[in-house]
RNA sequence: CGGGGAGUGGCGCAGCCCGGUUAGCGCGCCGCGUUCGGGACGCGGAGGUCGGAGGUUCAAAUCCUCUCUCCCCGACCA
């Protein structure tokens, strides 16, 4: 998020006169990212607290999004399938941690028509009360084993205090949900599945992340293990989980009966995964790439990659132009998602400011003077720059700048992401830290829930993860002194 | 749920304290014309009954009561 500071470079008024209404990024992110929100029109307000209506700019990008981790996701045998919205009172109940866990937050159907309903309904906050029991159904032998299913669909919490895409009472996400004849299995598919969001992020949305596994205390409601994937935002520095995948054990098993008959004739509870991925990405997009122009979007997800913005001043020029746009989208349209904007009533400069606000990837702008030339004057939104390229050159040069264009994200999120992880070995420079939002801090946690609970009750800090990635050397914790095995990461989160 | 702030054309605000003509301003919007390489300009025009309900008064955006909503902070948050 260098962009955030480095406004000193040009001048403060040059760079406010392209933010304008945006809010000022470094000293008030969360406006910020409201603002962009709105301006970039990827979401509104809607009538429903709590919820927000995604406008067709923020939907493309979630289609995209949805388009490539679908692929992966089927690429590992899962297919998709769809369960219904609500769940009937006592099933939610049967699982006595996932119930307890989700209870605050689940929104209840008491009435259908005008009629009373004699068992209430939840309105799922996920799915696996409703999943489970229906692959009791259809498991008899260790032949209908693994069941491998994901749904995309939306799901309810009532959240207290929502955020456009972090925290909505409604979100969109995929949940997939597996059973498996044994924990190895399980256990293997939960970190697969981990693996395919960690490829998803890094390489789609140009988001770095560590990976690790959740604490006892802050592990899914009546899962085994919870994995994570956890992603530094940018402005406060604060924490994303951006996915997560579960190792259910045999719980979900035990208490809605998914029993088979094992090769060995004993009769057995099968083992369950679960795991999922929401828009709240999108938010993560937003705040790990954008800038005081507004959106960065990653290219390989961007809905428009390339806005080509033609310019006049006579009617003649504005044939020959128009031509030359023409030329240039039919030569691009087979190699990259092209937009042309032909408003007339917008002068070309508001419409770089737009564009830019938007976060498409490249801007190709056709005047009298590249007619001239056979040329597009190209702008990248990452880096600013402006270079001539010649029409025929464009087909080959535009995706090499777009790979160029995700690379160069993914290396700044990187960067701020490695400058703002640091090593700690005291409590001391930890509550520093996070008073001064001063990103990720990596230290030695003895495993007691006591250190957990006093960290984040004087600093609001958690751990965000125990991250594979250890240094296989013991230390100290640093809350209680003990003997640590493992570092974990503390950090603020959304 | 606790603390703070705010609701006035689509957006941002002024007016309210010290009730009183047709509720202003900027942006946006519509029409016409000139413009168009980093948020153009002129002229003409449309649009609000002041979050809602009740009350005080000759008279309420303005005072009083209740209520709803939103924002920020806190508590809560797979």
């Amino acid at each position: 998020m260098t962009g955030f500071l480095e406004v000193g470079g040009k001048s403060m008024s040059d760079e406010r006169k392209y933010v304008e209404e945006l809010g000022d990024v470094e000293d008030d992110f969360d406006r910020w990212y409201v603002e962009v929100v709105r301006r970039a029109e990827l979401a509104d307000e809607s009538p429903v607290r709590g919820t927000r209506v995604i406008r067709p700019y923020g939907f493309a990008l979630w289609e995209n999004m949805q388009g490539e981790l679908d692929r992966r996701i089927k690429a590992t045998g899962v297919q998709n399938a769809y369960f219904p919205l609500f769940i009937p009172k006592s099933m939610l109940e049967r699982e006595a941690e996932h119930v307890e866990g989700f209870a605050p937050e689940v929104a209840w159907v008491t009435r259908g028509g005008n009629k009373d309903l004699d068992e209430p309904w939840a309105v799922r906050p996920t799915s696996e009360a409703i999943i489970c029991p229906t692959y009791a159904r259809w498991v008899q032998s260790y032949r209908d084993l693994p069941i491998l299913i994901n749904q995309w669909c939306s799901v309810v919490r009532w959240e207290e205090r929502p955020r456009a895409f972090l925290r909505s009472l409604e979100f969109l996400w995929q949940e997939g949900h597996t059973a498996h004849a044994t924990l190895e299995e399980a256990e293997e598919r939960a970190r697969l599945m981990l693996e395919v969001y960690r490829d998803f992020v890094e390489r789609e949305l140009a988001i770095p992340l560590i990976p690790g596994q959740k604490t006892e205390s802050e592990k899914f409601a009546g899962a085994l293990r919870t994995y994570t994937i956890e992603a530094m935002m940018g402005g406060k520095k604060w924490a994303l989980q951006s996915g997560t995948s579960h190792n259910l054990g045999d719980h979900f098993g035990r208490v809605f009966g998914i029993e088979f008959l094992d090769r060995d004739g004993e009769r057995r509870y099968a083992f369950n995964t679960s795991w999922g991925l929401s828009f709240r990405t999108i938010g993560a997009v937003i705040m790990v790439h954008g800038d005081e122009r507004g959106l960065k979007l990653p290219p390989r997800v961007a809905p428009i990659q390339v806005v080509i913005v033609p310019i006049w001043r006579k009617d003649e020029e504005r044939e020959a132009v128009e031509a030359a746009v023409q030329r240039v989208r039919d030569v691009l349209q087979p190699v990259a998602r092209v937009f042309v904007d032909r408003r007339d009533d917008k002068t070309p400069g508001w419409k770089f400011n737009e564009w830019e606000l938007k976060g498409v990837p490249v801007r190709l702008e056709i005047g009298p003077r590249d007619v001239a030339q056979d040329q597009v004057t190209l702008v990248r939104r990452d880096t600013h720059e402006k270079r001539p390229v010649s029409v025929t050159e464009l087909a080959g040069v535009v995706p090499a700048i777009l790979d160029e264009i995700q690379a160069n994200l993914f290396a700044a999120a990187k960067q701020m992401l490695d400058e703002n992880t640091v090593e700690i070995d005291s409590y001391a420079q930890l509550k520093e830290r996070v008073e001064a939002n001063a990103g990720f801090s990596r230290a030695y946690w003895c495993g007691s829930e006591t250190c957990e609970t006093q960290v984040k009750a004087e600093t609001k800090a958690t751990i965000r993860c125990i991250p594979f990635e250890q240094p296989g050397t013991p230390g100290r914790c640093i809350v209680c002194g003990r003997e640590a095995e493992q570092q974990v990461i503390w950090a603020r989160a959304y």
